[in-house]
DNA sequence: AAAAAGATCAACCGCCAAGCT
DNA sequence: AAGCTTGGCGGTTGATCTTTT
């Protein structure tokens, strides 16, 4: 399941690792120089290609084989709030790969979201919607873009709470992504619900435990702490919420 | 039994940020 | 300040394996 070995035009080799050259690579790590270190193994590797095969297998106790549900919880939690930041999973899996998470992920966990999730969807126009995957109509929340930040707190809050709520219920936590939000520093923030009423009072500040168990997220994100405290959550209910931008 | 379709996963590619010159 | 090098990250590919028809 290896993709045949083979040299590139500079005489690169490339394909699946053979046993002699992970011998190779193992007597000679510890270089700090990736890009010199196969020249030094007598390898016809790139670093690139060398730094990646110690990574993912020839470290010490790098992990295979099949996942524990802790790991899957710990890899769906993640990717809940930060989206495919595989690193900050394997920084939290020892002995588990990015690489290895990420197909984890595609090959296993990612159908398992149900169909009836909320997912955020991208709008030609540039706006965002929050909406019931199954529902045909109005989206629960409709905005126009604002800056990163701005977007940022919106997936920070409504993911935080989506996967909170799922602990206490059958539910499963919804999937939500910043990755594909390109947001113009010029655009004034504009969130707000029919009423005009702006988005952020649902949650007004409250020194509930949302806000002690999102600080690493939120921190994460780079959000100033005055930002950190509007996004507090009280009382939120996703389907009771309607909101249009203007 | 054979072909087709789907699943798996190791490895490559391009981009980006940080550090150095 | 600008350009270059390097390491790291996430997306994608493609060969092989497994299941279905």
């Amino acid at each position: 399941m290896v993709r045949a070995p083979c040299f590139d035009k500079n005489g690169i080799k490339k394909g699946a690792w053979s046993e002699d050259e992970d011998n190779k690579l193992i007597q000679r790590y510890g270089h700090p120089n990736w890009r010199e270190l196969p020249k030094l193994a007598g390898l016809s590797r790139c670093g690139k290609s060398c730094r990646l095969r110690w990574m993912n297998y020839l470290r010490p106790n790098v992990r295979h084989g099949n996942f524990t549900k802790e790991e899957e919880d710990v890899i769906t939690s993640v990717h809940n709030k930060l989206g495919n930041k595989w690193s900050k999973m394997a920084a939290l899996l020892p002995g588990r790969s990015d690489n290895e998470i990420k197909n984890h992920w595609h090959t296993h966990l990612k159908n398992r979201a149900p169909k009836d999730q909320t997912v955020l969807k991208k709008e030609q126009s540039g706006s965002l919607e929050l909406r019931d995957a199954n529902s045909k109509g109005c989206p629960l929340i409709k905005t126009s873009l604002n800056t990163q930040q701005e977007v940022e707190i919106l997936l920070a809050v409504l993911s935080s709470d989506l996967t909170s709520s799922s602990s206490t219920s059958e539910s499963s936590p919804c999937s939500l992504s910043v990755s594909d939000y390109a947001v113009p520093s010029d655009v004034t923030p504009q969130i707000s619900d029919t009423a005009g009423n702006l988005w952020i009072e649902p949650f007004l500040p409250d020194a509930g435990s949302f806000i002690s168990s999102s600080d690493n997220m939120f921190s994460s994100l780079g959000l100033a702490d005055d930002l950190i405290s509007q996004a507090s959550l009280q009382d939120y209910m996703i389907d009771d919420v309607l909101l249009w931008s203007s």
